[in-house]
DNA sequence: AATGAATGAGAGTTCATTCAT
DNA sequence: TATGAATGAACTCTCATTCAT
């Protein structure tokens, strides 16, 4: 009767679910964030949520949906921008100088809403600072720039080598850039861009 | 009684120990080569082993201190090369050219020794195929770089990042070359090191 | 509205009460069949109902009490028959014909009704095959001859023996004929009444 | 020094091996009479064993081994027995009587050294008094009556059925039979043997 | 020292049942 | 009355670690 009609009603269940559902992604980031993946458990995650044990299981089947969960919604926030990279006509250079500032930009982001306290003691050399989010979008500018070089019968020699270049440039200045404050995003693309370019400048052309 | 009295030995007891701290260690390697860091278990190490569970006990007392172990071993392998690497009054170019060569010959021995089988599909990106040998010497060359590029009181802006984009290099092409057959260390390190240098040569100079 | 107001009729209420009440214990039936009482869970009951979990408890408290509705069904459906067993003065002969040819042909009915599908390998030897409803009719059988046999001052020796034997023809015998195709209800009642009686016919007087 | 040479020496550690491999099979057995096997659980088992609950898998893999090795235990014991008959060209009539007498004697002793106190009011149709030897026993039991059954060319027809009873007959006034005081195996096997025999002989011929 | 069975914490998962909507 | 998410107990099983032998 007070319900303006033409607004869909949602129900204080349909809001809880949803809430739980974020609360459980939240910590399940939180957990992937401090325990990496392998040592993350779904009993930490739940822990984490306050939650009961069975619920984890309503939502979700077991670690890897969870964790695939957060991975396509990282993705699925970065696919426009990925997408206008992949279509247009771009140079080389402007490709890559795009894809970067848009990876940077984007883990800049994350990070920001995801001020993780991280404990001081690295627990292990092998786990590594990335939510699942980051990773999965990692994934698709490492294939983006993968392809690209592929497609262009680059003039140099040994894409493949120089896709792994690009891409370690691209992740770990990336990850010294989120270890600052501010946090300057202009900067590190500056930096990984000239070093990219200039870089494989260097090389030789591929023998014909 | 079948010992030569006048000869001194090592006693049994101290031959076995020597034999089971080994034979624990190469269980070890396999055991992370195979399952990664984070996934193997110590019954996993003991299994392949064939000693009893306790045995392991007398020898390490966790995972994380026989991946030490096996850690230590490396960086004290790859030891004298790196100090000779650090002494002698090498230029930049030079240095960087002989560390990346080191460390792609001693991951290229590595992987030799244990040409570890690993199963397909990466269950998880972040799981890498390094034993941890190969991660201590990267250490050791991450550290070198690093502290070369800060001593040098390098004309180039931001050596932080510049360290960071060399060791990732460093780190991503040494992989790619395991996976190739035969492996190339002089073409990867060619690669590698061109890439590197010309990449910091297009550099700006820093703000004096 | 749509409804004539004259008639006296079963509410939308009534008749869904009804429904429910119906697919539940359809539902539990076959699950009965299928998995056997004790592997049964209240949930793979609900879940092949449709409905709501929580619907299942304003009809039946427990498992139990579905299975014992559909025992009490089938036990219900049987009364006729048992009742007109009892009352009148067949001879023993007579009575046992009659009972074993009820009780059969009232498991090949419920056979042809609810054709379960059951996989092949018997899980335990301990699971019958039965419906409920099947028990519960076995248990009458077994009841009314019991109680016959004990009435009778049966010449024979032992009572107790006598009635377990002729009950065991019955329930294996019909076991059998359930697998055959077609389901031969004469044939398998000729075989057990024969069995059953001449087998009496055997046994030594009591002592007197 | 004190021992005995010829002696095989036991250590301790063998003794609590035997013994906690027996009590596990002991309070196995004693968890499926009361519970079934179906409704049993491991930590059941366990609980009943006052082990702790990883010292289970120590000895079996699961509940389904423990009832094997239950059921196989059952069976080796009877195997002799069973033997004897196969082997021996009795008489049918002979055949049967020792075949149901041997049960009978087995499922006494049986019972005689497992006095299992059954709560007084079944908590369910579906479960059997029995112990996994006994069910295995009986399954031997049944084999080898069908077997003799069918290899006879016997002249009665629907050798099925006559299997099928025979066996119904030996395991109910089994059942019954264990359940007075004192147990009398020789009344229940002249019981038992003069209903199955005298059953049969009032069967029509086969046609021929 | 080596052994290997015992231990009990804890992981993943399912289930009966409740209760706010 | 129907709904279905939440709950937490309980289950199976594995693991690191201890300790009597």
């Amino acid at each position: 009767m007070s319900q303006v009609a033409y607004l869909p009603t949602v129900g204080k269940r349909e809001q809880t679910k949803v809430a739980n559902r974020q609360s459980i992604l939240d910590a399940a980031r939180e957990v992937f964030g401090d325990l990496g993946y392998e040592t993350a458990t779904v009993r930490d995650i739940i822990r984490r949520t306050g939650l009961a044990a069975g619920t984890f299981y309503n939502y979700y089947r077991s670690k890897e949906e969870v964790f695939a969960a957060l991975a396509d919604d990282g993705a699925r926030r970065f696919a426009p921008i990925l997408k206008s990279l992949r279509n247009r006509g771009y140079s080389f250079e402007e490709f890559v100088h795009r894809a970067i500032s848009a990876y940077f930009g984007f883990i800049a982001e994350e990070q920001r809403t995801w001020i993780e306290r991280r404990p001081a003691g690295e627990p292990h050399p092998h786990v590594r600072g990335e939510t699942p989010e980051m990773a999965a979008v990692f994934a698709e500018i490492r294939d983006a720039l993968s392809e690209d070089i592929a497609e262009r019968k680059s003039p140099f020699s040994d894409p493949d080598y120089m896709a792994a270049s690009c891409i370690a440039i691209a992740r770990d200045v990336g990850d010294k850039m989120l270890e600052r404050r501010p946090i300057d995003t202009a900067g590190a693309t500056e930096f990984a861009v000239t070093m990219i370019l200039s870089g494989l400048k260097g090389l030789p052309k591929a023998k014909s």
